[in-house]
DNA sequence: TTCACGATTGCCT
DNA sequence: GGCAATCGTGAAC
């Protein structure tokens, strides 16, 4: 078995202990595999953003889960490396972290987009709207869709059956990296421009900024925990 | 206990 | 290009 000149030997979870923000472009082209009762799938990932714990005073990370310290949500997150940090948000979407650094920190990679190399099929079936295969895993939640993956898969093994990580033979031609989509205030600023991505993909996402939420809802009633069905 | 909002997506115009 | 959908989470009271 040769040596992947990525990691020189080093075994994959000690790899994935490092700095997250040094850790993503290695990611890029990696594949994730999620074997379930319907299928396998497989992902090479083809855009990540990094995030970093409280830990780190050099570089308090507004932007993450974890910037008030640890919660029942975020607990992966401090775990050990390579275990899956998966969150539930805009009440109808999931998104998949991989957790990096040295166990009680809480850095981690959001896997943002990424193409299916294998179980297309599968992974068609669970995303019924996407028209193109580029689309199957173009954005976080189309990829945790994809991949099959919930809340319920969150500070499970993403090195161990029934998933698998397997880093690309060598590093991907051209990266490129920017400030982080969808993070509001400093988070999302240049200074943390910890959005790495496969320079010219076409399955890296399109990300549309959400719409601000009005400050206040029409007087239509009172609002009982949602809208009305 | 209550309430505002989010590491987004897909439908509609 | 614009906007509604939908609910877990955590801060505020």
């Amino acid at each position: 078995m040769s040596i992947n000149p990525l990691t020189n030997g080093q075994p994959l979870r000690e790899l994935l202990s490092g700095d997250a923000r040094q850790l993503a472009p290695l990611l890029l082209g990696a594949v994730l595999t999620h074997e379930s009762r319907d299928g396998a799938v497989s992902v090479r990932l083809t855009e990540v953003e990094a995030y970093l714990g409280p830990e780190d005073s050099l570089h308090p990370d507004p932007g993450s889960h974890t910037y008030r310290g640890p919660t029942p949500r975020n607990a992966p997150m401090f775990g050990p490396a390579g275990h899956l940090y998966v969150y539930f948000t805009y009440g109808m979407h999931h998104c998949t972290n991989i957790v990096c650094g040295p166990e009680g920190t809480a850095s981690a990679l959001l896997l943002r987009a990424g193409e299916i190399v294998a179980g297309t099929d599968v992974a068609r079936r669970r995303r019924t709207t996407s028209k193109s295969p580029a689309d199957l895993a173009r954005g976080p939640a189309r990829l945790a869709k994809a991949l099959g993956l919930t809340t319920a898969d969150s500070g499970r093994d993403a090195l161990a059956p029934p998933f698998g990580l397997v880093l690309p033979p060598r590093p991907v031609p051209s990266v490129s990296s920017g400030p982080r989509v969808g993070v509001s205030g400093a988070g999302g600023s240049d200074q943390y421009s910890w959005r790495f991505w496969i320079t010219g993909d076409p399955t890296v996402s399109q990300y549309k900024a959400a719409k601000p939420r009005a400050a206040r809802p029409p007087a239509a009633g009172p609002r009982m925990g949602g809208p009305a069905a």
